[in-house]
This record gives structure tokens, C-alpha cells and sequence, in this order.
DNA sequence: TGGTTATACGGTATTGATACCGTATATGAT
DNA sequence: ATCATATACGGTATCAATACCGTATAACCA
């Protein structure tokens, strides 16, 4: 083997934000400071399903479809999300994909992982306000979030305003002008 | 060579992030998000000092000592940064670095870059547009911004638009999640 | 020279966001 | 046990955002 992959391997497994590789959501590779970054040794996560690293069932299937129409247009997707490390603690984290089968985007699935929050505060998001945020972060209206989550519309409100007394800002804006990030360029 | 290199190495390659290798501030090694990233292909990098990697020299000076100290005690460190494209535009970056040498900490360094705001083809945003987003981004109202900018409100409101048209987003919530940081207008 | 874009401003109409009022249940902490 | 908080939902009122209609000027580019 060349000395070019070698290279490149090692650069891989030292980058100092968490790679991962999937195929159907089956994690086939990742480096250090993914696994670490989950409280796991590489060993542990490779050939397991990334159900693991999702806090619930739920989060894992709703993750799925979205940013799947993304994939297929440019290749490329990204969004900030909750993963779930070995001991149980939330890890807030900015995920950007690139599918290398974008007719089948999770056949095929490079990923970065970078924790934008410490844990603390991430933990101090409920699951209904990652959520929401989710859904915010999208560009969904309260309606459509909360036909997504199935709640009335009215709710999602709510749940909109205790994220602003919480982060102490304005509006919506202000909120996701803090809490979000740039769609990977290719 | 075995076949977790080789996986590895495609890992390195086909990640949704630039991630490149530095020894004293040259380059030895980069994945192609990062050469794209910056207008260049890969073998033109190799080998390349940073240096034609950063607007000026004086901040190619500038960066070198930021975050020496935060490395030579926990290896790593991160800030925000601009690159320079190989055709002279300028490339906001959420920059990782971890080095591999904690007692020289530019001897082989591994740092990421993302870049914080979509690209939009090669096109910019005018001195207007990145004005009114830096209000949007502090959760101001149109009326504010044109206060602010001693415009009418129904001229903030043409740029906005023209904004989400730009990067075809519904709102301006979906902005801002993709453009985090907004810079002032300069 | 005409076409495109950015800038700047006016109007109107509809939808969404935000802030209040209220009720109710569940949970967890002091 | 009480208090605080999260959840969930209803109403109303007001303001902002968004999408249209229009005009006008200036810059740049083929």
C-alpha cells in the first residue's frame, strides 16, 4: 500500500472533530474522536446500527427521512442534532453528511460530528424543544412542526417561547442565529 | 495494506469537511473538501506553505500564535477564522486544530474547516445584504434595521427577500440556521 | 444600447410570530 | 406537601414577515 493512504488514513483517524461512515445506517467506519466523542472505543461501534447513538427510537427513526431530499439534490445535508453517548448523556452536535449514492442516499453516508454545545447545556434541552428546534432550523411553521410532531399548533408556541426566555433573545431568529450552522459547501 | 487503511483513506477523502495535515505550517496532506473548498485540487496543495492559504500575510502572522497556548495544554484548539479562496474571495471558517506535538504544537498538526456560511456559487453578498443580515442575525425587526441604516423599512424588506431568495430558503428563521455569524457589514 | 441586477421606496393583503389571558396534568425537587 | 417546571391546549390582540402590485435610479456587462 502507498504512503499517500497511509497518510490519509492517519489524518483521518486524528482529524479533531468525529467522522463516521454508514451504510444504511450501519456505521462501517469511524475514527478517534467520533468514538470518543461517544464514549466508546472504535471496536465497540463498528458493524453495530446507529440506533445506539440516537436517545431514543423515536429520534432515530424521525432523523432519518429528513435532509433525505437534500441528499439527493446536492449530495449533501446538514443540520445540528442530539446524539447519545455510552453513559446516557445527551451530546448536541453539528452533523453534515455527503452521500456517495445519492439515489439511495443511506446506502452510502460520510459524516462529521462536532459538539457545538458542552453537555450541561445541551442537557438542558428536553426532547420537545430539540424538537421544535429541529423543526425551526427547517424553516417549518408552527403548524407544520406541529403537524410533524403531531400537536396542536398552539403548543409548539409554547414551547417556541420557553426556548426564548431561555436563551434570552428576541425572536426566532436570534435564537437560530445562535444555535445553528452552514450547510457544507462542495 | 490492509483493508481498514484503505477504508480510512476513503473515509479521509469523501468526508463532508476539509480536514488537512500541517508540519511547521506546510501542508502535507488534505482531503478534497478541503482543496475544493479553497479552489484547488489536491496535488496543487501538497507541499504548499499555508501562507497562500490566508487573505495577507499579516494574518497568516496573526494566526500563528493564536491558540499555541490552548494546545500546549490541552492539544487542541478552535476558533473562526477566513481562508482565501484560490481566486481571492474570502471563506468564513469554524477552524479545529489538534496537534499531534504538544511541545511544539506546529510541528504536525490536524485541523478541520467548515466553512460557516453557504457559498452561493462563487457569488457574495453585497455590502447591503451582509448589513441587514447582521441585524437579522441580532433579531432585529425591518423597522430597526432600516433605523439603524437610515433606510426605509420597505427597503429592508426588498433586501431580505432578496436574500431568501439567494439561497432559496422560506424564511428567515432557514437563513439563519445556514448562515450562523453573520459578519458585520464592512 | 439594451438587459440584468442592486438599490430604494410606495401600496395592499395574507399569514405567522409573539405576547398575553386562561385551564389542566405530570414530574421532580425541596 | 408545596413549589417549580414541562407539557398540552384554548382564546384574543397586535405586530412582523412575506408576497404580491407598482415606480425609479445607478451600475455593470455583453
Amino acid at each position: 500500500m502507498d504512503d499517500l493512504t497511509e497518510k490519509m488514513a492517519q489524518a483521518f483517524d486524528a482529524a479533531p472533530i468525529g467522522i463516521a461512515v454508514s451504510h444504511h445506517r450501519v456505521l462501517s467506519m469511524c475514527n478517534t474522536s467520533f468514538a470518543k466523542m461517544l464514549g466508546y472505543d472504535r471496536p465497540d461501534l463498528l458493524g453495530q446500527s446507529f440506533r445506539i447513538l440516537y436517545p431514543t427510537h423515536a429520534e432515530f427513526d424521525r432523523v432519518r427521512d429528513i435532509g433525505l431530499k437534500a441528499m439527493e439534490e446536492h449530495g449533501s445535508y446538514s443540520d445540528e442534532r442530539m446524539m447519545r453517548r455510552k453513559d446516557g448523556v445527551p451530546v448536541w452536535c453539528r452533523f453534515r453528511a455527503r452521500t456517495l449514492t445519492p439515489a439511495d442516499p443511506l446506502a452510502h453516508l460520510v459524516m462529521s460530528f462536532a459538539p457545538i454545545r458542552d453537555q450541561l447545556d445541551g442537557a438542558q434541552l428536553t426532547k420537545r424543544e430539540r424538537e421544535v428546534l429541529s423543526g425551526l432550523s427547517r424553516g417549518l411553521t408552527s403548524k407544520e412542526i406541529g403537524r410533524e410532531l403531531g400537536l396542536s399548533p398552539r403548543t409548539i408556541e409554547d414551547v417556541r417561547a420557553r426556548l426564548l426566555r431561555k436563551f434570552e433573545v428576541k425572536n426566532t431568529s436570534e435564537l437560530l442565529s445562535r444555535m445553528s450552522y452552514a450547510r457544507p459547501a462542495n
